[in-house]
DNA sequence: GGGCAGGTCTAAG
DNA sequence: CTTAGACCTGCC
């Protein structure tokens, strides 16, 4: 892959696994809408447009230090998931289900935001969840102006969140959930549930520590440290995984599956497969 | 209108 | 240790 820098324009060319729409769309986060051709969306504060025509990508809203700082995590660029999918295609199951799912990048994204995103998502659908994610980021993000001079709205920090209660809440029409949001954000902002040392636990020591949390359980637990934390060995089980494993390989549990520490690849790509295929 | 959606919690057997 | 029910809200 190589990168290419112009005023306040990067362009990712030579790709082997970056599909946009499918890296958006997939389920993992819920700040990228598709927008004039590409998509568009916000992370780590910074309003982002990507546009891809085959091979080739171009990011506009940030600069080269931002990208080096965040944005090459984020995106993930540093992984070679063309590794990825030679060693899941000795997966009999998989194998046939990589070229649907190719293409699809693991997002990191911040721990915080995919911690309490995935909170949202419990008994919930996506629309909804990214209408409640939008509207709780417009009341209590930091306010920001993009250079084209668009308003937008970052996602708020766990001391803002806070300071509310679950009552403050109502306004995103969260339901039941405006309790465990709170409750959220106090544990990580007095450092009762400690961030920094979740993302360096395992996946199972970290969902211990998560599930401290109202409203996290293992399978909310797990989403945050595959998507926030970049825990790959995590592997999240949702409705659509149970009946995608019961279906596929005629059993809903996991265990036993090998695949090589790329367990929430497996799963996304299989969640993919289920959603696409409508798996019931 | 009743059912349902990327679950979790609680109270029961 | 497994399992119904409840839980907000919005869209079908």
């Amino acid at each position: 892959m190589k990168t290419g820098f112009s005023e306040n324009k990067i362009t990712l060319c030579g790709i082997y696994d970056f599909d946009l729409k499918k890296t958006f769309e997939c389920g993992q986060c819920f700040r990228f809408n598709e927008a004039g051709g590409g998509y568009e969306g916000v992370a780590h504060g910074k309003l982002l447009r990507l546009r891809q025509t085959g091979d080739k990508i171009e990011i506009s809203g940030i600069g080269r230090r931002d990208f080096e700082l965040f944005f090459k995590s984020f995106f993930d660029l540093e992984r070679d998931y063309e590794k990825i999918d030679r060693e899941l295609s000795d997966d009999p199951v998989l194998l046939p289900i990589i070229p649907q799912s190719r293409g699809i990048r693991i997002l990191r994204q911040e721990p915080f935001e995919a911690l309490v995103s995935f909170i949202i998502s419990a008994s919930n659908n996506i629309p909804r969840i990214k209408k409640i994610v939008e509207l709780l980021c417009e009341s209590f993000g930091e306010r920001n102006v993009s250079a084209n001079g668009r308003e937008y709205f970052a996602f708020p920090t766990p001391d803002r969140l806070a300071a509310l209660e679950p009552e403050d809440l109502s306004v995103i029409r969260a339901g039941f959930r405006d309790r465990y949001i709170i409750d959220c954000a106090r544990k990580v902002a007095s450092g009762r549930v400690s961030l920094e040392k979740v993302a360096k636990m395992s996946c199972e020591d970290g969902a211990r520590e998560l599930m401290k949390i109202d409203g996290v359980g293992r399978k909310v637990a797990d989403c945050a440290l595959l998507y926030g934390f970049g825990n790959f060995s995590c592997f999240p089980k949702d409705v659509w995984i149970k009946r995608v494993l019961k279906s596929l390989y005629g059993r809903e549990d996991n265990a036993g599956l090998d695949f090589h520490g790329y367990d929430g690849v497996a799963q996304q790509y299989l969640y993919y497969y289920a959603r696409l295929n409508s798996i019931r």
